[in-house]
RNA sequence: GACCCCAUCGUCUAGAGGCCUAGGACACCAGCCUUUCACGUUGGUAACACGGGUUCGAAUCCCGUUGGGGUCGCCA
């Protein structure tokens, strides 16, 4: 194989939803794989639709994805007169004719033809027509002659071989009236002219590779190889579509996704590597190859891309951890973290990331590090029988005789812990729970000696006889 | 409507004629671990859409049915 090319080609109409996102990952490490290039080209030849914003936004999400392309990214509006010049080539060369047809002569063939049960489609009604029959003022478009029998047939890397009748498949229109070329001719043109030598994309361009094909037969050009993959559906097997339930790829990373666990769920989406599962992006690369796409399509799954996120959330370096959570913990706070609360999250990440599922969870479970807490229903719930008995006395006993350990240090409070209880009569978790609901203001958190320790003797007498006092006062 | 594609547990998938009384992962259920929650671990429920062929033998090949998806624009 020669050098491999492979592309990705958005249209700047909204952001990076999930299936392109899965789309651009596939095309990089089939380049990445082959030692070959990634080229991003943004196909804003829709002039209406097509926003800086938009652009914006899909750059933003392959970098974030670390989708990285070779080169600049090609506008494709740019590159209009070269379609153009190629449209007129083709007239040139009698492969391609004017046509002055109006919209409403169009929409009657299509009616027409679907009430005889044939492709809906133009009729070619000016295919060999007398050019001096021209209507005075209609601007024609260029339209393809394309070959009426036979078949035209793809080889496609993951579907296999497909065919369609060429009788199927009418004259497309290549320029507009206007003169601005149509999708048809631009992808060609513009796939041709970078090389492109593997074009990777989405299903829905299955039937749209036969036309493509027609016009690189025409220019007698050498198509690209094509791999089709499957759509990913919504949870409810639906297409999913900006409007139904496809997210850009910024809202998962909102959500709290790390993008390597992105990666490695959407690589799975649809491709297999045997029975692996975690799979890192480096061994992607050695692995990728388009054989195991698999051919039929698949739904979204929060589950397991959560799953998967919590695998990678375990995985990542504590410092990067708390440079994520960092800013929601200030925004919560509505000041900036100081660097003894830093110190804290830093020493802490090891065990609140163990528990973690994104991001968002994170900070969520990591700020009491930083403020003191409130106290949830649950905590609540064990907090104020404390206040009825002895309870408070018991943990307050073993509070002081902590604050006596010649090192206030997890292992040494957690023995503490268990011969004062034994001695007190309770067990460990008679002890742990009050704490851990005082200290952290709920019942789930990292081993709470562990969260004493990080908090210091002084820090946890403080919260405890603030949550003391914050009981009798609702209570 | 025409054409094209697809079809294994709820979901993602392994499976390229005998290794399959169908494997893994997520989710779910039960147990273990345990100061909570997670992690980890053990076990469990759960699938070859249906009907015909081909073959000594089919989840795997062929045909049909059904179901799902996609495309039919002077959008991309």
């Amino acid at each position: 194989m020669s050098q491999v090319i492979t592309r990705f080609a958005p249209s700047p109409t909204g952001y990076l939803h999930i299936g392109g996102a899965r789309t651009a990952l596939f095309s990089w490490l089939f380049a990445r794989h082959h030692g070959g290039q990634f080229k991003l080209r943004i196909e804003d030849t829709d002039r209406a639709r097509s926003t800086e914003d938009a652009i914006a936004k899909i750059f933003e999400g392959l970098k974030w994805l670390g989708l990285d392309w070779d080169g600049e990214a090609v506008m494709q509006f740019a590159r209009a007169a070269r379609h153009a010049e190629v449209a007129h080539e083709l007239l040139a060369q009698g492969k391609a004719y004017r046509c002055y047809c109006s919209q409403e002569e169009l929409a009657e063939m299509r009616e027409k033809a679907k009430a005889e049960g044939r492709p809906m489609g133009y009729d070619g009604r000016w295919r060999n027509r007398d050019p001096n029959d021209a209507p005075a003022g209609v601007a024609p478009v260029i339209r393809l002659m394309a070959p009426k029998d036979g078949e035209t047939v793809v080889a496609d890397l993951v579907q296999g071989e497909v065919k369609v009748a060429n009788s199927q498949l009418d004259d497309m229109v290549l320029l507009r009236g206007d003169g601005t070329p149509t999708y048809m001719l631009s992808v060609v043109v513009d796939d041709h002219d970078m090389n492109i030598s593997h074009v990777i994309r989405g299903d829905d361009h299955l039937t749209n590779t036969f036309r493509q094909m027609q016009i690189y037969n025409s220019m007698g050009w050498a198509a690209p190889d094509f791999g089709h993959i499957p759509l990913i559906h919504g949870p409810d097997g639906a297409k999913l579509s900006k409007r139904h339930g496809a997210l850009g790829v910024e809202a998962y990373r909102d959500m709290g996704f790390l993008p390597e666990a992105m990666r490695n769920y959407l690589l799975r989406l649809g491709w297999s590597h045997g029975d692996d599962e975690i799979i890192s992006t480096e061994q992607a690369v050695a692995w990728f190859n388009l054989e195991n796409v698999g051919r039929s399509p698949s739904r979204f799954d929060m589950n397991k891309l959560s799953s998967l996120n919590g695998h990678y959330l375990r995985e990542a370096g504590d410092a990067r951890l708390v440079d994520e959570i960092a800013p929601k913990i200030e925004d919560k706070l509505g000041r900036p973290l100081l660097p003894l609360e830093t110190e804290r999250l830093t020493k802490g990440m090891a065990g609140l990331k163990e528990r973690a599922k994104s991001v968002l969870d994170l900070a969520g479970a990591a700020a009491f590090y930083a403020e003191r807490p409130s106290f949830d229903a649950k905590a609540q719930k064990i907090l104020i029988p404390l206040t009825l008995g002895e309870g408070a006395l018991i943990i307050d006993g073993f509070l002081s005789r902590a604050y006596d350990l010649p090192a206030f240090e997890r292992s040494a409070i957690e023995a503490l812990a268990r011969s004062y209880s034994e001695e007190a009569g309770c067990k460990l978790g008679d002890l742990a729970q009050p704490l851990r609901a005082a200290l952290t203001g709920s019942t789930t958190s990292p081993p709470i000696f562990e969260v004493m320790e990080i908090l210091g003797a002084l820090e946890c007498q403080n919260r405890f006889s603030s949550a003391l006092q914050f009981i009798q006062t609702t209570a």
